[in-house]
RNA sequence: CGGAGCAUAGCGCAGUCUGGUAGCGCAUCUGGUUUGGGACCAGAGGGUCGGGGGUUCGAAUCCCUCUGCUCCGACCA
């Protein structure tokens, strides 16, 4: 591609209301421009690398093994009657009418289609298993779409469907996919990991979601130093102490704490360590548990999962806190003095708090703290439950090293569906007894434009962004400088344009003319992030060179002109 | 859905309080000078000031209303 020729698209500022990284690069380097909320052209520099993503994500669905189909954006209301999901996926769901008055939804995601057309072409055991993609787009409605193409209204999506005879089928085609899922990535270069997640309401006995891990990302992500375990924060069991609760050795003491309510007040104010404290949490009952609230009691330096606790059964789901008023009622005091001696209410006590002895709490006195607090003695256990947050340092779930968080961005989910829609659909098959059977389902999604925007918040520094060789929209750039006044700038560097695409690079030659600056072109080429770079000059040529960077190099480095060619080879890494 | 805010040239903004010729920077076009890190000079084009209604001799500016968008909190690839 010539520069001259290609709709580059790139800007100087950064629209304000981009907020990472990714959307502000994506904008800036001209690959995409927002149409309307959550909602984007593709710009030919874009759609580049968009199709080399989707052309990894084929190539390995293909090699598993898994075959591809096209299935519409517009589907028909009466399948998501079927499956119930019209009552239950809300306003999410995208609905409206075509001339005649029938109900349609935008498909924000394409069970319902897949189950029907496979109860319609699957009727023996024999054709299974058998797993069915494609990579289309979806719709959801989403409250707020934000982060450009990372959580945006429309977006493309890889979706694959596997429908097998029993469990067993299914367990082992989720290992295939889990695999091809790290073909995949391996081959996106991208620094990414499995991770377990909740399987949620539907059950199976396994879900994985694939994060590439970035800073920015919206997850939390417990790795072990030791293991290649890692869960998402929501999942990752907080494990019982090893240690015994110590004996008491402290009497219970009333102490002053007029303006301190934080841990981190009242820990400073009694000089000792968050971890000897505890909060307490006043969140809703369960409705039809006996009280209106309940006490969660977790160690001052620990945070609440909420996830974790509404799955108690004494708390509500979904979570909530208890009003400022039923705080009152429950304990006598406001917020940050309660504590959990002489509560009358359930009282759930994380594992790690449930060990503490003579530790620090609020007094359900205005302005006061107790030292030396012991359970049994001074207050009791309810429940000892999992309530917290793993967090850096913690043991292991898996019972090998310590927990470390990283952030990441979801781009893939696998999942064991079962029968939830093969049933509702009734998608069956006649087994070896000529028995009509339900078919068990498996679904695996990769978001395929989150791809792009992930792989950006993972790789780019303040002049743009840095390309994995695998998913660039060009491999090479070529610059030439002073091209007017050296007729043989432009030979060489024409030159080298058809020798590099002969070698099967995508290659980007800025042939603008002597109007566009030096400066112009090298800012253009590392915004857009081509991850290598030939500067064709005057100077380089009278030593028969060329200089050469690659787009994370510091520095450029000066090459014989019939080497550079042979050395690209070498460095490009096509996938 | 709750809270906050914005809407003026392709992009970034000023002007609105205090009503009176619609502006600045970037980008674009023309001509010239420059040429190894987002150049300079001269000139030009580009606006129903988000829509509708009202007040007024006169509205980007004041009032009402609608719409769109952004940001902060619960879900998802």
């Amino acid at each position: 591609m010539r520069t001259s020729r290609l709709l580059l698209a790139t800007t100087k500022e950064t629209p304000s209301d981009a907020v990472v990284v990714s959307h502000q690069l994506m904008l800036r380097a001209g690959l995409i421009r927002k149409v309307a909320a959550g909602l984007y052209n593709w710009l030919p520099t874009g759609v580049r690398v968009l199709r080399k993503v989707e052309k990894i994500v084929r190539e390995e669905m293909n090699r598993a093994g898994a075959q591809e189909v096209l299935m519409p954006v517009v589907q028909p209301a009466e399948l998501w009657q079927e499956t119930g999901r019209w009552e239950q996926y809300g306003p999410e769901l995208l609905r409206f009418n075509d001339r005649h008055g029938r109900d349609f939804v935008a498909g924000p995601t394409h069970e319902e289609v897949i189950t029907d057309l496979a109860r319609n072409e699957l009727t023996s055991y024999k054709q299974l298993p058998i797993n069915l993609y494609q990579i289309q787009t979806k719709f959801r409605d989403e409250v707020r779409p934000r982060f450009g193409v990372m959580r945006s209204r429309e977006f493309i999506m890889k979706d694959a469907y596997s429908f097998h005879a029993d469990w067993e089928s299914l367990e082992g085609e989720y290992t295939n996919m889990y695999d091809t899922y790290c073909r995949i990535f391996d081959r996106l270069q991208l620094d990414y990991r499995p991770v377990l997640a909740d399987t949620g309401s539907i059950g199976g006995s396994a879900s994985h979601e694939f994060h590439v891990l970035a800073s920015s990302g919206e997850d939390d992500i417990a790795f072990s130093t030791e293991s290649d375990y890692a869960a998402n924060v929501e999942l990752a069991e907080a494990l019982t102490p090893t240690i015994e609760r110590p004996a008491p050795s402290a009497e219970k003491a009333l102490v002053d704490t007029p303006i301190q309510k934080t841990i981190e007040e009242v820990s400073n104010l009694l000089n000792v360590d968050p971890s000897q404290t505890v909060k307490t949490l006043i969140v809703k009952a369960a409705e039809d548990a006996e009280t209106n609230v309940v006490a969660l009691v977790l160690r001052g330096d620990h945070s609440l999962n909420e996830i974790k606790a509404e799955k108690l059964d004494l708390i509500a789901e979904p979570l909530e806190m208890a009003s400022e008023a039923e705080v009152k009622q429950a304990s006598g005091t406001e917020p940050g003095s309660v504590g959990p001696v002489g509560l009358t209410i359930p009282v759930i006590v994380d594992r790690s708090a449930a060990v503490l002895a003579d530790f620090v709490c609020g007094a359900n006195e205005s302005g006061k703290h107790l030292t030396g607090v012991n359970w049994e003695r001074d207050a009791q256990i309810t429940e000892v439950a999992d309530l917290r947050n793993v967090q850096l340092g913690d043991p292991s779930p898996c019972g090998k090293g310590s927990i470390e968080i990283k952030r990441g961005i979801e781009v893939g989910h696998i999942f064991q569906l079962g029968d939830k829609y093969s049933g509702a659909l009734k998608a069956n098959v006649l087994d070896q007894n000529g028995k009509d059977t339900t078919t068990v389902m498996g679904c695996y999604g990769i978001g395929v434009t989150r791809v792009v925007a992930a792989a950006i918040e993972q790789n780019h520094d303040d002049k743009g962004i840095i390309w994995p060789d695998a998913i660039a929209p060009f491999h090479v750039g070529i610059v030439p400088l002073n091209a007017h006044k050296s007729p043989e700038v432009m030979e060489v560097a024409e030159q080298f344009y058809t020798e590099l695409q002969a070698a099967g690079f995508d290659v980007l030659l800025d042939d603008r003319d002597k109007k566009t600056s030096p400066g112009v072109k090298f800012a253009d080429m590392e915004l857009i992030g081509v991850p290598y770079r030939i500067v064709v000059s005057d100077r380089g040529l009278k030593n028969s060179e060329v200089e050469y960077k690659a787009r994370r190099d510091t520095d450029s480095t000066m090459v014989s002109k019939d080497e550079v060619i042979a050395m690209l080879k070498e460095k490009v890494q096509l996938s």
